[in-house]
DNA sequence: TCAATATTTTAGATAAGACTAAAAATATAT
DNA sequence: ATATATTTTTAGTCTTATCTAAAATATTGA
């Protein structure tokens, strides 16, 4: 049993290894955690001494496997709950992250796989982000992101790169969400930025934008 | 925003003082809390300068009217919780006290409207105490112990004074929960043990389960 | 009443997790 | 190559919530 501040370290630092690959430094795990540099030198130095990461002064950390499982249970439960807030009360998928991150942290297995099994085995979040299973695996995608795609080529939305409220309600707004049909209209070689249609209508996307939207090919 | 002792603190003065009437005192709330005289003390001494309890040295604690809507607002999302597991997630009554001590203390007030409209908005939880309603109201109902009914009338199970695992799978076993209807057969006048039919099988109760069971008179 | 007993408070210590400031190690640039 | 800048660690402090031991207050009973 760890506490709740061992396990949103674990969390954050699982996030960051699979965005960099490499090992994990002070600063960007203090960045992330809004925390000091020195403040995370002393959690590192707790969760190495119990075997859930290595640490090597100045050289970083990376989790170990046990660490890892760890990280992966409390992604599991974070993104099982935000499934119950949007599908069973009805919270929309961006008013669900703060929540889901008090939840996560509730200890039970046994209220785990009860939910999973309420919310029909989900294998997706609301953002699109795959569910662990409770083995801790996870199911890969094939995704690219919308920005890539050639005109006529139609992609299905399976999520967002950013979870910030603002965007995420810049997409409500324009109808755009996990499900949706996205045909490219035409790109401007420019910019990059193109127009799209959604449910008939068509819409103009910034590149930034349409590089922030994960779809799968359709055709 | 209270922490989480502080929380559990207001819940555990709020009880004492429900079944009490009186003043609280320290050793009261150590007793409950499994915690020393000394430590209560300290976080006695924090709430009252929150205005959440009155605090007299050597004369035991009243929680102000503050004091006692923050308590009734955990008590609520505790209740609530608990019929969430048992309704949906199918959880047992005895299994699920536990589980809402931790989800008792999950913030957010949207989420515990939500989570009433989903569950029906219940009055009562699975071990038949009343949720308090988002204002704070409870809603008594007219109750006495099983054991206090005479031969040929009828009680309907509403609740039961102790919660330990061991009494509740006792009467899980037995066929009775909360909505059973209990029909005195004969009572014992030697020692108050009676023969009480449930579900057409006649059960055999001492007076000390019989005393532990609330019922509301039927005719 | 007043001595014995029980309860409550105070004083001081501890552990977790955060912080600041300074020192040490590493990386970068001329 | 070495001076400068950046990153990381160390050392020491703070807050919250505990604890133990001792002191203060209240209660009880002969």
């Amino acid at each position: 049993m760890y506490s709740l501040s061992e396990e949103n370290y674990l969390k954050a630092i699982y996030h960051l290894q699979q965005s960099s690959k490499a090992e994990v430094s002070t600063n960007a795990i203090a960045k992330r955690m809004q925390t000091k540099a020195s403040s995370v030198t002393d959690m590192v130095k707790k969760l190495a001494d119990k075997q859930l990461l290595k640490y090597e002064k100045y050289k970083g950390v990376s989790l170990t496997e046990p660490g890892s499982q760890t990280a992966l249970k409390i992604i599991r439960k974070h993104r099982l709950w935000e499934v119950f807030l949007v599908d069973k009360l009805r919270f929309q998928w961006h008013e669900v992250h703060e929540l889901a991150e008090q939840l996560e942290h509730i200890q039970s297995p046994e209220l785990v796989d009860r939910l999973d099994d309420f919310l029909g085995n989900p294998e997706y979040d609301p953002h699109g982000d795959p569910i662990p299973d409770s083995e801790g695996n996870i199911k890969k995608r094939h995704k690219k992101l919308l920005g890539q795609l050639q005109p006529e080529q139609t992609g299905l939305c399976v999520g967002v790169k950013s979870a910030s409220d603002e965007f995420l309600q810049y997409l409500s707004r324009n109808n755009i969400g996990i499900g949706s049909k996205l045909n490219v209209l035409e790109t401007e070689t420019f910019n990059g930025a193109m127009t799209v249609e959604v449910q008939g209508q068509s819409l103009f996307l910034t590149r930034e934008i349409a590089d922030s939207i994960y779809v799968t090919l359709l055709e």
